[in-house]
DNA sequence: ATCATTTTTTGAATCCGGTTCAAAATGCGA
DNA sequence: TCGCATTTTGAACCGGATTCAAAAAATGAT
């Protein structure tokens, strides 16, 4: 039925036109200050109807996360299409996430606060497991890379699963992406350029992984080189001109 | 005057108080359910007076925090004064977080919500800044071993300050506490014993920035071994016999 | 000991914003 | 056009954090 068809493709309209508006209201007035009626009042609607689409606040803010987390598999799927060696690939997953981190601000802290607790189990079961499936690309395609490293002789799994061996990585950008968003502590340490500190001890964790071709972990200047060449070859949309990891 | 010290200990004594009832009522309910007049109450104060000592529940939130982290600090101090290699104890800082988190669950669950956006800004400036002091010994004690390493030929920093070389530990330490408490997350990836894979993954990194004795990332047994020295050797008060990070 | 004054405590009232739901509007097939 | 089903509306509801005027307690001067 044409009927039922155009139904459903208007409420999906709707809903992304609301998580449009809330991502905007996010990223003008803070995660703070968002309201439920503002962002139906936005779209003119009345605020029932954003409950057809979002069981609670915290229902939104998955949906919001889940949305851009597709965004990352893009850039992610990038990485492992490209043409260059295991170790390179493995080094893009992470360039391509501080990148995303820059051009989208406000996504690893909306992500840190659902992955909490108290948003997390105040959202409903489906959503939690949408977003949940929105981002197993980026695990599966990380075990991908892994994989192929293992089967082309760059890495030696010693009988480990490819994400037993990838996770440590994984938990350093996250710990990294949840140190630049909490105010003030890595000022106290008087730490700069974060992103490029992480690129650097990713470099170590890789070489420490036996992941060959070996890196110099010295060398700045090879850093920024492939940085730079992962930028222009990869993302070309999101090249600017500062520094590495410049921004706090 | 001894009236104002006096009042001033038991102001301080009132505040312990309402710290472990909100402690405990976390621990029981669950952060998603704590209420700040049944905190009060249990202490047999008014609601009012929870809030000469708290700004917020916000504030109320890093004060615990706070609180913990100074038990972390006694942990990590444990591991500072430990007479082993500089390599050892750095790994025993890993330990020590696995075991700290083990016996306080809630610890590292309330510590990423506490450092989300909207908590934070919802602290008190002061207390943010108490917050912030609580936790500055753990660098610096991680900042000491490491330049006792790079002093002894342990580790060459290459010219890097000694937290610039640890902050790789830390993210993964930090990002690994977070995966954890994050329901289903890991499990989708059928990721098991994740702090032992933590571990694992640190003595990479450890390898991959040169700090000797390098470590055999095989030998799963010498891993264990190691484990177990640390536990038994630094805190026989939590000592359990099961496996490490069986839990989740 | 008494009373005036300051400090602290109290808890009911206020406020806020998320959520609900009865009524109104709209859509749709007969 | 009518009657029924579905959707939308937004004012009312509700829970819980926060406030604050009144009450109680502490202080200290006489």
């Amino acid at each position: 039925m044409g009927t039922q068809d155009r139904k459903q493709r208007e409420f999906a309209d709707r809903e992304r036109r609301f998580l449009e508006a809330a991502r905007e209201q996010i990223c003008e007035q803070g995660l703070l200050s968002l309201q439920m009626a503002p962002v139906a009042r936005a779209c003119d609607y009345a605020t029932g109807t954003l409950y057809q689409h979002f069981a609670s606040k915290e229902d939104l803010l998955c949906a919001i996360c889940a949305e851009m987390a597709e965004k990352r598999v893009e850039k992610f799927r990038k990485v492992v299409n490209w043409q260059a060696s295991s170790r390179d690939r493995m080094f893009g997953f992470a360039v391509a996430d501080m990148l995303f981190a820059r051009e989208n601000p406000e996504h690893f802290r909306l992500h840190q606060y659902v992955l909490t607790e108290v948003v997390w189990q105040a959202a409903s079961p489906p959503r939690r497991e949408q977003l949940l499936e929105a981002n197993r690309p980026l695990g599966d395609m990380v075990g991908t890379v892994i994989a192929e490293a293992v089967a082309c002789g760059d890495l030696d799994a010693h009988g480990r699963a490819p994400l037993e061996l990838g996770i440590g990585q994984w938990c350093l950008v996250t710990g990294m992406h949840n140190l630049v968003h909490a105010q003030g502590v890595l000022e106290i340490y008087d730490l700069h350029e974060p992103y490029r500190l992480m690129l650097q001890q990713l470099n170590a964790l890789l070489n420490g992984l036996g992941w060959q071709p070996t890196a110099d972990t010295l060398d700045e200047t090879a850093l920024r080189r492939t940085i730079d060449r992962i930028r222009t070859e990869l993302f070309p949309e999101l090249c600017q001109q500062d520094d590495a990891g410049n921004e706090h």
